[in-house]
DNA sequence: GCAAAAGTGTTAGAAGTACACCCATGA
DNA sequence: TCATGGGTGTACTTCTAACACTTTTGC
């Protein structure tokens, strides 16, 4: 470790994708724990703040090690800092050992960061030995620390942000999508049923949905119709500004 | 100091009041700041954790030493970590002194808390030698640290949950108060304008309040209605959203 | 031609918006 | 009796929800 951490706060991010059923999240091995249990150790992408960097920034840096990807939307939800967090001592113990600490760490308050990614983005070769893999949701081991709670305070707050703000699930999404592929990840997030037709009235009313000529290719039943998402000039998307 | 404090990560609340026009902030004197300044040295309530609390419990904490309140609902919203901020030396300086600290902090890391509070609860003989006071929003002075940003930040946050959930906003009227009341509280966190006869149509639907057959008393006016607020069974007041 | 998924209209009810006048009270 | 703020009806528009059949394509 080159620089100076702070050893009571870290980040951890919650990178959530679409497979076109589930949500998945990016999750990467404790490399370096020892593998005693060559089964689990797994955990959420995270790391001790730098005492020369932002909150905001460590997240990002988190991101840029694990996938290469910069300029992502990434949203601060939570701070987690319950006395219990380090509760499994296999848990500190790969803490000290990760960042050549010299002293135990009795606790850490962690702000926990989600981001909405395209599932097929080319990962770049990863740092310092992580191995990330993709993971449905519902398919998720036993991580470390609150590592699974975090993970569902993240989807609770995905879906409450993209309730007042539609347009961030399209960072789910290919560039060129299907309505049927945007009614699946709206379904998935906000965990709710829509009627196709009237689906298809609504984004008929979206501005930031476009609609291209070109279409699905080599499928056996016909095809569907791309769309592109273009963000809107003024970001408010949101019901209800004005200041006070 | 009788108990070990985290040097690193602090907690810091805004309570917000509402006096009838404007939204307050309760804001404390930074007592033992050896008063250079007389006019200045106004900050939020808040504490560095103790190691053996909660993140919440420490919001807790403060809040009943500030006010004596036990039991309300302090919503987490956002940690500041920004690295400068304790860029003004004088609030390192009374950080130091107020916590009894042997050493230099560099860097604090909070996370911040909002609450909607009655401005006229009574409090209770204040811990620690806090002077508190109800400021409206406009007014304030420059206070400490980023809590300027972090006030701004808690009404946006306060704004947003409230558009997904209007019961909230209940914590900041009486008991009992009138459909004017209500209108203005909403139409001020909202930031909008609202129709009156529309609006009691509105309150006409909402099952979670109940009108009494008391009315205003010693008005020069025809007496408004008063009406109570029944927390529903299940807490979901929630739209079932579908705005895409 | 058939399996498989895409795409399309209409209607009824609910909810929201806009608008202007009468009512009760104390001074 | 008047000044003050409280309270109401109605028409119109928009949104939402429910519903079943035809189209295109590869095999």
């Amino acid at each position: 470790m080159d620089l100076a951490v702070n050893p009571y706060v870290s980040v951890d991010c919650v990178l959530l994708g679409f497979d076109g059923e589930q949500l998945n999240v990016l999750i990467v091995r404790q490399s370096g724990a020892g593998g005693e249990d060559s089964t689990g150790n797994y955990k959420l992408p995270g790391s001790l703040i730098y005492m020369n960097e932002n909150l905001d920034e460590a997240a990002q840096r988190v991101l840029k090690q694990l996938t290469g990807l910069v300029q992502v939307n990434m949203m601060q939800f939570k701070a987690f800092g319950g006395i219990d967090r380090l509760q499994n001592p296999s848990d500190s113990v790969w803490l000290e050992r990760f960042h050549h600490l010299d002293h135990h760490i009795e606790r850490i308050v962690t702000i926990a960061y989600t981001s909405l990614l395209r599932i097929d983005r080319k990962m770049e070769k990863l740092e310092g030995g992580y191995e990330a893999q993709w993971t449905p949701i519902g398919d998720l081991p036993k991580l470390a620390f609150d590592h699974n709670d975090i993970v569902h305070e993240a989807v609770e707050s995905v879906r409450q942000k993209s309730t007042l703000d539609p347009t961030l699930l399209f960072d789910l999404l290919p560039r060129k999508f299907t309505a049927a592929q945007l009614r699946v990840v709206m379904e998935t997030v906000q965990g709710i049923a829509l009627d196709v037709k009237n689906f298809h009235k609504k984004i008929a009313t979206m501005p930031y949905v476009i609609p291209l000529e070109e279409k699905e290719d080599g499928v056996n039943h016909r095809a569907a119709r791309y769309y592109q998402f273009r963000r809107p000039r003024n970001k408010k998307c949101v019901k209800n500004n004005q200041n006070i």
